[in-house]
DNA sequence: CTGAAAGCGCTTACAG
DNA sequence: CTGAAAGCGCTTACAG
């Protein structure tokens, strides 16, 4: 019932050497010879020793900890997207030996909660973080880099003159969205809107931007009119939507979604007021959301590995930490088209 | 560029007084008078300063942190469920300024993964661990609690004469099965059949007995042809419904699935086998999961508080933790029917 | 190859 | 009300 608290003095009392020596045998010094090492060993292994972590720590060893910083508004957090990445991560880390401490920002603007996440950081709980959903350049993210921890960021723009403390990872957005426009064109499609997502969010001005590029390389003109605000959430595609109908304006034959919870939010609107998808209207999203398969209509969209993405997010942070040579500072993933059910030939 | 590397010394010297007392002004001892209180506090404000955590624990403070064990069969873990749970746990630890390492547990009879966790523990990184996905009475975490670490356990047995550091936690999963059965029952079914959840598990077995117990109690009786093997997975639904069908026997009206997953594979099955639900068959899950509601047919379940239960559960581990008083080792949840439109009146 | 000793940055009785 | 000092459990130059 008590806790067994055995310290290396004890273990080396037992086995017949000096604290150093047990040391030496846990941190795989290799001048030690075999006989002493097994003898330690043994001693460790019959007296279930652990080392205590902050006492290694406060002697200059590494936490063996990474900080994953969940920037998500206030919504539900039931996403399924956001349950891939963190245990991505926490799978990752832990291959390398890493520890995970999730924290859920609610609010990034909010300074209490930046001032909860610095802490984590000057705590020294943590060798270095990762963040996913901040806006690109975030202040707070910004001003952790330049204090010199080690940071990697999802979504995220790398500055011309990148710190050597700092990663970052994106999907080639540019590509996919042109990849939905040629679709689109190539089903007959020439009035095509989009629902833009977060323009605070790098991914959000780049989609758009590949949007309007596509759009342009295939000859199609924009209606600014059926350019949608948004924020990658379901809800804003939604209303989204609802704002165009109650417009009452013409509707375009496809609209792109800056996202699959995007598109389902607007086939959600489309469907309360009688418009079929994709009979009467096609519309493709980005990502492939682990239920786009099962939607209905099963959506079109583009497939993005977020779990790959995060895996060498994770291995790049750690290597970092380690103070590895690192052959980039950012990953780049690319994405591409899943062709279902909710687009159609015109 | 350069860390800050400022300690509790530098911040003595700047406030003109020892570490003793920069050392009570953090620690909010009563006897610092609120001048000197005051001109400590302005020195940490101003330059950025945190303690070390590391040093703090081994100072004897608690790491304020606790451990969030999952243990998942090998299976892709997209699941909308844990993130909820793990996302439940971290907001409520974070309101009582702890932390959250999560670690996934892929195997619970691995002896090297169990003494990853044993290490965590004996690191004394955590100061309590929830395990969560445990077979009941699971040895290793048993073995744990002998240990004396502060340990929470979902779906699990409460022993006879509980150790004051275990707590566990249950939905009344009898009284969920006994709504299943009564409703069914209701809507004229005699014929009714299950599938089971994994029997390691306590909610598998308080299911199946609460299963038995409610049939007897609405007068029907149990054609053990129609009980099936089951996992709690999605595809153990699929196939234990496969395994049904290529028997060729004769059908329930109705099936009571140990849960929304297994039912949406049982579903998947029948569908298969142009067996339509409800029109031929008539199926029940339990959970409630967030995809039931969206589902074809919307499934008709037993709704439960998972978050509510992870908050409960987080909030009486701190508890403990911190030696506070707590009126009870166990807490259970009740839980209650959610009719959609996957059973019919026959 | 190995031990004695200093040091990591805190907290907390102890003494005043 | 406050400081000097011991101690938490490690690691790692240093010396031999």
């Amino acid at each position: 019932m008590k806790k067994s608290d055995i310290n290396s003095t004890e273990i080396a009392r037992l086995a017949g050497v000096s604290r150093s020596t047990v040391s030496r045998v846990i941190n795989n010094y290799s001048n030690v010879p075999a006989e002493t090492r097994d003898k330690v060993l043994k001693v460790i292994a019959e007296h279930n020793y652990f080392p205590n972590a902050s006492a290694q720590v406060l002697a200059g060893k590494r936490a063996r900890t990474i900080g994953l910083f969940l920037i998500e508004q206030g919504r539900v957090s039931g996403d399924i997207l956001t349950n891939m990445l963190i245990v991505s991560v926490i799978e990752h880390a832990s291959e390398h030996g890493y520890y995970v401490l999730t924290h859920i920002i609610r609010d990034a603007k909010d300074t209490e909660m930046i001032q909860n996440v610095r802490e984590i950081f000057f705590q020294r709980r943590i060798d270095g973080g990762i963040f996913i959903g901040a806006d690109n350049r975030e202040p707070f993210i910004e001003q952790l880099v330049d204090e010199g921890f080690v940071i990697g960021v999802v979504d995220q723009e790398l500055p011309e003159h990148p710190e050597p403390n700092r990663i970052v990872s994106n999907f080639n957005n540019d590509s996919g969205m042109k990849q939905t426009v040629a679709y689109l064109s190539g089903l007959g499609h020439t009035q095509i809107g989009a629902i833009n997502g977060d323009m605070n969010r790098l991914s959000g001005r780049t989609k758009h931007e590949g949007f309007k590029q596509a759009m342009g390389m295939c000859g199609l003109t924009i209606n600014p009119d059926w350019v949608l605000d948004g924020d990658f959430n379901e809800t804003s595609g939604y209303e989204s939507i609802q704002a165009l109908l109650a417009r009452k304006i013409g509707l375009p034959t496809a609209i792109v979604a800056a996202n699959d919870s995007v598109a389902f939010g607007a086939i959600r609107a489309l469907k309360e007021h009688g418009i079929r998808v994709p009979d009467d209207i096609s519309i493709i999203g980005f990502d492939d959301h682990a239920l786009s398969e099962k939607h209905h209509p099963a959506l079109t969209t583009i497939r993005v590995d977020m779990s790959e993405m995060l895996k060498r997010m994770t291995s790049f942070l750690i290597a970092l930490i380690e103070q590895k040579p690192l052959a980039m500072k950012e990953i780049t993933m690319e994405c591409s088209l899943v062709v279902r059910d909710s687009c159609r030939r015109i």
